[in-house]
DNA sequence: CTTGACCTTCACATCAGTGTTAGCGTTCGA
DNA sequence: TCGAACGCTAACACTGATGTGAAGGTCAAG
């Protein structure tokens, strides 16, 4: 597919998939017109990449982990150097923390709203005034 | 406690915390030369701050979900608008979500890295030369 | 008085992302 | 065949956010 489907599809401007692209995060195939063309992976990995700079990795780091992350397990590891290992395990290990932390406030935060606003959020619907006085 | 200490046991620069301060994700008190001082709690909460930022929290949104996550179940809900649980609901699924894409891509990567050196990594080892002929 | 910790403020670095401009080639439908 | 929409490159600037450096001054203790 052409740059402007895979935009439409990932949800992504084009001028950033061509960002992408120059970071080397994406790679596209090139037509005799100069064209870029994309195949159906793109999809996926655009947004897994999305996904990943939300979670704060900066695109250096998904840059080197993106081809370990290949579904069939194409064998990488010719061109693993024992830095790059180490690389990879910090990042695992960095990984795993964000994930912990996220967990940890995310169920807190889960735990405060169960109390301030039990079951099925009433949110957006016509509340008129703030319930700040005592209730019942 | 005053700056300095806070930012030994942290290990955040003490030009940091006053940033962090100016962007209202901590509070000091001021003692009457203007020196900051920082109560205990101030340790977790600054790690927390750090882990949050990592994990892609912007310092806008952390702000909001902090007050809701100290332990002690203080009622906060007075001053929760209905307007603010929405961001609330809608940060801690964006966190959910979060969560779920560092998991998927942090396990792939962990089993990448099983397969290229099962079992304790012998890198930062004396490794000298790479393993990339065919091992065994 | 010197040293070190602290204060404020301004400026800067980095990084992701965006808008825009200018110039040009391609595709596709009316 | 014409024009709109799409694509390309390259460059420049700029936002917004996190994070730093350094200047210049204050405070407290040896």
């Amino acid at each position: 597919m052409r740059i402007g489907e895979l935009s439409e599809r990932t949800g992504t401007p084009r001028r950033l998939l061509r960002y992408y692209e120059e970071q080397g995060l994406i790679l596209a195939t090139r037509a005799a017109n100069g064209y870029r063309h994309y195949d159906e992976p793109s999809v996926d990995r655009v947004l897994q990449i999305r996904g990943l700079l939300d979670a704060g990795l900066p695109t250096r780091i998904i840059k080197q982990i993106l081809p370990c992350l290949d579904k069939p397990r194409i064998i990488h590891f010719p061109d693993a150097t024992p830095e790059m290992i180490g690389t990879l395990e910090r990042e695992r290990d960095r990984m795993t923390r964000r994930i912990e932390c996220l967990t940890r406030n995310r169920d807190a935060l889960s735990e405060y709203l169960d109390v301030v606003c039990p079951e099925g959020g009433p949110v957006g619907g016509t509340v008129s005034a703030p319930v700040s006085g005592p209730v019942g």
